[in-house]
DNA sequence: ACTTAAATCGAACGTTCGTTCGAACTTTTG
DNA sequence: CAAAAGTTCGAACGAACGTTCGATTTAAGT
């Protein structure tokens, strides 16, 4: 057996991929494939054998179960886009710009990489025990890392809504487009990030108070008094 | 057998319950409970069977196949959020508080019927063929009343934003909601509905145009000029 | 070239799967 | 109460499931 057994792919040390990590993210790339055509219980491993050319037997050289492979695409992928993640937000920037490279970052990796997150979207309650832990981890980290740029947009304008809802809602109209973006008709992930940017980032602007109707000035102004905040949501 | 026996539930019209729909009833709902916990594919008839106390081959004369289980489910369960929609927009209203009417029915039905609604939401693409398409009609209904909601806020207040885009980002961050409400956390599905539509609302008001960094009058003024729109967007 | 280790395979294991069938039980009907 | 219809069940079917094992083929080290 070669390198070390357990890693998915090339590690962050500059090792140069052996045979060994080549047929295994070969084997895990048409895995993914497989499981978000089919689904995790749908795939029999015939199917993954199948589609890897290699014999269902062989398989097990490199995975010690089914379940393992699912946490290894799982793990790959979501470690890869919060890598990603992290270094674009080294360069500091806005709060606003930080949510929307938070946006961008999500779902360029989302419809680059289409299997692989529908699979880690659809199939995300599947893994118990010890592999539900550690995704689970991973998962709480991205989590915490979109609080924390909401937070941050919300302190520096002042401005007041449930973050909770805010974070769960945007990752609701990010994590959805597995479900229907198709590249023919939807335009490229730049454009859409900016348009989800923009209905998103406008409605935590102006918080949970009431939205009000056409027309009615007379309350408008009366809130709308403190200063430079809630640019964010004027034309 | 009696009364019709592929009706899931009691018909419109006022005929009672027989035996045999109070009894299919339960199987369904047990059915539901145990397709949410275990996704379709996960849960075997042995898993029903254990569920709804009814032995193996039992269910077998209420359902043909474990597939058209699954249909009856989702069918019944959508058929049922479209009616219920439609009744409360007979009352005609503002085109804003329509879109309301629509995210509270969708919240208050999810939230309340929640692993009907996973098993909607999550076995979305396992029907094939016949059971598939008869679907996928209601589906696309339901898709069309929310695309010719937000038409009517669009021309009645002079808005420029992509339809599709609007609607698909609604559904994700509705339909995500069974990922992570908690009703012990959460508030009460009007409350959700509201803070979503808050959201949703001010977004789309603003259109496609590029959101502005705060303390940028300037062209502010030059875009907010005509009339009485977008009130929806200020506080 | 020969040895050793890595990689792959065919064949099979025991289990569980969805589904069927005829017999038995229960309810309704006459 | 007997007959008929409606409902439930135990037992079994063949197929497919995830996984294992010993043997065989391929590559690496000397």
């Amino acid at each position: 057996m070669a390198s070390v057994p357990t890693a998915a792919q090339g590690s962050s040390t500059a090792t140069p991929p052996t045979r060994y990590d080549k047929r295994m993210a070969e084997i895990l790339a048409h895995a993914t494939e497989v499981f978000c055509e089919k689904g995790y219980e749908g795939a029999s491993m015939r199917d993954l054998s199948r589609a890897t050319g290699m014999s269902l037997a062989g398989l097990y050289y490199y995975f010690e179960s089914k379940e393992r492979l699912l946490f290894l695409i799982q793990k790959h992928t979501f470690t890869t886009i919060v890598a990603r993640l992290k270094k674009r937000l080294e360069h500091l920037g806005d709060p606003e710009e930080r949510i929307r490279i938070f946006i961008l970052n999500h779902l360029e990796y989302f419809l680059a990489n289409q299997a692989a997150m529908k699979v880690l979207s659809h199939e995300a309650e599947v893994l118990k025990n010890g592999f539900g832990t550690e995704l689970a981890a991973i998962k709480r980290e991205y989590y915490r890392i979109c609080v924390g740029l909401l937070d941050e947009l919300k302190h520096s304008r002042g401005l007041d809504f449930s973050t909770r809802i805010a974070v769960l809602s945007l990752f609701g109209m990010m994590n959805w487009i597995y479900t229907w973006h198709n590249p023919r008709v939807d335009a490229d992930p730049a454009s859409t990030a900016r348009e989800m940017g923009d209905i998103f980032l406008c409605g935590v602007a102006n918080g949970r108070k009431a939205i009000l109707k056409k027309t009615d000035f007379n309350s408008r102004r009366k809130e709308s008094s403190n200063g430079n905040h809630n640019a964010a949501c004027k034309r």
